[in-house]
DNA sequence: GCAAAAATCCCCCTGTTTACGGTAGAGGGT
DNA sequence: ACCCTCTACCGTAAACAGGGGGATTTTTGC
């Protein structure tokens, strides 16, 4: 039995890169790349006839960003699994492409047969990320273990952050509401702030919440 | 030069798995198990002695869970890199153990192989994870794609759940306090309740937001 | 191109909430 | 002994939330 290629789409505007993506994956028999692009417009316009199952994406593109791309590729294709290959590995970048779809993030640094393995991963449900993403994905779930507010300031905290209003925050706590706001007072002159929603800025922000 | 081999404990309940994993470790020359124990608080007794670079860690342990064990070595070894090896691989575990500082997730199904390159990973500043963890995680940055919320809802309500106030909310996008009220009455409406906190609860759980 | 959905704005009203000022006792940990 | 935390209380002016109603314009999908 013949198996179907795994159809991929790259879209990178450095032409140099771009090939080289293009004769490294069609060196594999189980790949190949059914076009590439060197803008997102370009891609959209197209890759629904390509129909891949998996895109290479850049970030730093002319034009519309990688960003905003994987968002329209994905509302087309809801079942691509975008992965990003980008030299920038900022947290903003990470983060807002994973909130647009991307199923993975590459430093650019990757090597070939890591890029080759990170499709491998995807299509097998994964989640292809290179280590210093990987960490820092981790690490975004952590709290800052310095926080000026006490374990109880931080709780009420928490639930104000989840939109509570004093009183109901002393009933899920067991207290009296006066109690509640004495912790937020304190609350506020730790943070050096004047408003509920500041107070919700700092701390998440910094990571006490 | 002979390099100093990695230190690593294992905390694991069952014998058959703990040895089984010493074994295969100390088989490595650059590795060696310090220690292993069966409990979290046999653990917290004598692991700062054991001062390990990478801590092994079962979550389904007799007394103390091994999310509060994360924790409580993570406090008494800020450097150590605490592996999770579970069979449960639950939103609700994962994603407490990175809380509680685990810098990794394997399912306990995990290859030998795998479980060497782990520590191998987490020693170079990675994060291992077995392929349903990392997409599961990255799975979390991203919405529902069905939100019943227009885009405009979404925004508001975004920025209701950063505790902002309704005229805070108007000035912010350029828009009279009106229509903002409108716009949350709507919300409401849609995802039937009454309450701001429950709002951004519901909203908050459907990864509307 | 038309109909539906989304986004905008306006009025009324009432009870609640917030943020600010002070004060103070009980208990824990160093 | 001292500092921090948690608890509780008093008072007040201004802001806010939520509920009712109606109406217009812009955008979008088919």
């Amino acid at each position: 039995m013949t198996t179907i290629p795994t159809k991929i789409c790259i879209v990178e505007d450095n032409f140099v890169i771009k090939e080289g993506y293009k004769i490294l994956i069609d060196s594999i028999s189980k790949y190949h790349v059914v076009n590439t692009y060197t803008s997102c417009e370009e891609a959209l316009d197209n890759i629904e006839s390509d129909a891949p199952d998996v895109v290479l994406m850049d970030l730093e593109l002319p034009g519309m960003s990688g960003i905003e791309g994987i968002g329209r590729i994905k509302k087309k294709l809801p079942k691509a699994n975008i992965i990003v290959v980008s030299l920038h590995t900022d947290k903003e970048s990470v983060f807002q492409s994973f909130n647009a779809g991307a199923a993975g993030f590459m430093a650019k640094a990757v090597s070939y047969s890591d890029l080759l393995d990170g499709i491998d991963e995807v299509l097998q449900g994964g989640a292809p990320l290179s280590k210093e993403i990987s960490r820092m994905v981790i690490e975004s779930f952590q709290r800052n273990t310095d926080s000026p507010l006490s374990r109880r300031e931080t709780e009420v905290l928490e639930k104000l952050a989840e939109g509570k209003s004093y009183s109901q925050i002393a009933d899920e706590l067991f207290v009296h509401r006066e109690t509640i706001k004495t912790h937020i007072k304190n609350i506020y002159i730790k943070l050096g702030v004047k408003t509920k929603a500041n107070a919700i800025e700092i701390g998440r922000h910094n990571k006490y919440i």
